[in-house]
DNA sequence: CATAGTGTACTATGCTTACTAATACAGCTA
DNA sequence: TAGCTGTATTAGTAAGCATAGTACACTATG
């Protein structure tokens, strides 16, 4: 009488957002957060699909999409794990929020707003984004 | 013999970006970096669909969509015309960055990252936006 | 009044892409 | 052998984009 109470993976079934993505999502921020740790095994392509009631291709196609991103890899007939380190997937994100903020910075310049502008908007942010 | 090159739309036919979002982009700019002045009058949907090569109802889409952010306004017989007041285009333009900036933030802090190692980030990308 | 130019609305079609599903295949291990 | 793994292939569904054609109502011009 086993209770497989997997379910860290939070799921928006009505959302836009692609359940592949929001997959990839979950297993992303559970890694950098440290609740994922490295070498630990993830739940498998079909059962993950079986808890979350929705199909074994989509939850194969997030992990593919992961192991490009090498957070994780994955091995025929034995399972998919998390990476190794976890400072090399922290800086790899860290990476990419530089390109957002870059890409961001550079739509503003070409709208005419200074740096000092932007500056003070990313600050305002600051608090408002405790919520 | 006259030249209409009225072409200070640069548009990409082999981008991905929808033509139609590609008008919006160029005439938010060129308003907000005053190329495009208040009250100015747009070319009609016809003559920049003509110009561009591309289908009238492109064009009206893109319309459609600045006369919805109220970038612009159009009169039935009359044309389209750039808004009048260009301090709250960019009033909008700069909650619209603050919305962004916000989510990039709110996503940032979900996968661990703190306050000031983001503001470390956006201050590295200071000088690399320049180009 | 007639004509031409304006924005707008509507339907239909072709095309591409993304997403999800169904099925089958191949490898590992107890 | 049996049952679990990941993977590959194919197909169906939906949505977005652009085009085309047609029609309508309004406005300015002559």
């Amino acid at each position: 009488m086993e209770r497989e109470e997997n379910t860290v993976f939070s799921i928006d079934y009505k959302s836009r957002i692609p359940l592949y993505q929001q997959i990839v999502d979950n297993v992303e921020k559970l890694t950098l957060r440290g609740i994922l740790l490295p070498e630990q095994q993830l739940p498998s392509v079909r059962a993950l699909a079986m808890e979350l009631s929705i199909n074994p291709n989509t939850i194969a196609k997030a992990y593919a999409e992961l192991e490009a991103r090498g957070l994780i890899y994955s091995l025929p007939g034995r399972g998919s794990f998390v990476s190794g380190d976890q400072a090399d997937l922290r800086n790899a994100a860290r990476e990419q929020l530089r390109e957002q903020m870059h890409s961001l910075r550079k739509e503003a310049q070409s709208m005419g707003f200074s740096d000092p502008e932007l500056d003070e908007l990313w600050q305002s942010c600051r608090e408002e984004a405790k919520a």
